[in-house]
RNA sequence: UGCCUCGUGGCCAAGCGGUAAGGCACCACACUUUGACUGUGGCAUGCGCUAGUUCGAAUCUAGCCGAGGCAG
């Protein structure tokens, strides 16, 4: 059987290559780049722009060096065009309209899981594989062993077809396990730190790089408690809600969060004290819901990545989408994913459409 | 014009003769395949300015500058 494996250049894509080979498969790596710094005008808050040789080139030899190690083809695809058109502009566009986007849930839906299918399949593969910590048991979606790794809830847009010929090959090992596993095999990964940031792009600061592609549009911050105007915000889409670090207003007691916008008024509003009440809420509408499972109603969600499980329920409205019903939570925010789960089944998720709070749509949001 | 009060880091604010608390903001790091949240650490050789008194002043005195207030 061949096995066609996404490699990054990281450790766990390395590992899983390894655990292919022990499991008899016919390996071929193929790796990814999807993002061009010079192509995509990359260029304000990018740490990188000075290094002599940029970070996905250098992802690139790492993974050529741990194939050759393990004795197992490269190949390579570019999808910088198909990665801006199908997550990049998705994710500019959700930004324009004030919500918080998730644009590596929508990566893994039209990159890794589509288009590497098809390439792989090209290379005649009878399943892919990728470093995802994840498990696929009897066709169902699983959280990984390791759950302070799981990352499930950035596949929760995938469909059973996207996952019927996908293997999860360290799934089921700790984060430490996969490390001493490329340790053991002296692979150059196995210290190699844990990539963060946008997937295929990498730690930006978020604030200048989304200059790169949308204009400041300074406005008023409100408190949304006093109607009082307290500063200005650079534009409503640098800010999230829940935020706390970057609104630069000082002289209170307690810390101030971003609670709301306004986007005909170019209005960020801000409450003071972690637990206002304007943070919270008890429903929100899923739009574009994605099941596994849709038979479990009563379950528990997460309505941010590694947000805790919440208990939650949730009923079908009229036009489809979803009504999701909680016990007065945080910062939920329109443009995240909820995903839900039964233990550690993963029954589907969603986008946040809309929240609201004793049966209403908060105003503010 | 006279009198009174007040001027401490970006903001708020302790200290009131013994050698600059704290909070917020900000920065760094940790955490993290989404922008968080959270945690840890850093952050005024100087307290409007200039002279004095004193072993020693942000703390006392005088003048000046600035912000309020009362009287006219």
């Amino acid at each position: 059987m061949k096995v066609v494996i996404g490699m990054s250049g990281g450790v766990d894509s390395s590992v899983a290559a390894i655990r292919l080979k022990q499991q008899g498969y016919e390996v071929i790596g193929l790796f990814m780049r999807n993002w061009d710094t010079s192509i995509n005008q990359d260029i304000l808050g990018n740490p990188n722009l000075n290094n002599p040789i940029c970070p996905q080139e250098a992802d690139y030899n790492d993974a050529l060096k741990v194939c050759k190690k393990l004795d197992i083809p490269l190949h390579r695809v570019d999808f910088i065009k198909e990665y801006w058109d199908n997550v990049f502009n998705y994710f500019l566009e959700e930004l324009k309209t004030g919500r918080t986007p998730n644009p590596d849930i929508m990566c893994n839906k039209y990159i890794k899981f589509d288009l590497f299918v098809k390439e792989a399949l090209k290379l005649q593969a009878d399943y892919i594989a990728t470093g995802h910590y994840a498990q696929i048991i009897n066709g169902k979606l699983l959280k990984a062993i390791d759950l302070n790794k799981d990352q499930t809830y950035f596949l929760s847009q995938l469909n059973k077809e996207q996952l019927h010929k996908v293997l999860f090959p360290i799934g089921d090992l700790n984060k430490k396990q996969v490390r001493e596993i490329a340790y053991k095999y002296e692979l150059i990964t196995a210290n190699k730190k844990d990539s963060t940031g946008i997937c295929f792009i990498g730690e930006r600061n978020f604030t200048k790089f989304l200059a790169n592609y949308l204009p400041n549009q300074i406005g008023d911050i409100i408190n949304i408690d006093t109607k009082e105007i307290l500063g200005k915000h650079i534009g409503l889409m640098y800010y999230t809600i829940g935020q706390r670090r970057g609104l630069a207003i000082g002289g209170t007691t307690k810390r101030m969060y971003a609670c709301g916008k306004d986007l005909t008024k170019n209005i960020l509003y801000v409450c003071i004290g972690a637990n206002n009440p304007y943070l919270y809420s008890d429903q929100a509408i899923i739009e574009q819901i994605n099941w596994f499972d849709n038979t479990v109603h009563n379950c528990s969600a997460k309505f941010r990545y590694r947000q805790n499980d919440q208990k939650v329920q949730w009923e079908y409205l009229d036009d489809g989408n979803v009504l999701v019903s909680y016990n007065n939570l945080k910062a939920i925010t329109p443009g995240q994913a909820c995903v839900f789960y039964l233990d550690n089944l993963c029954l589907g998720g969603g986008i946040i459409k809309e929240v609201r709070k004793n049966n209403q749509k908060l105003w503010y949001l």
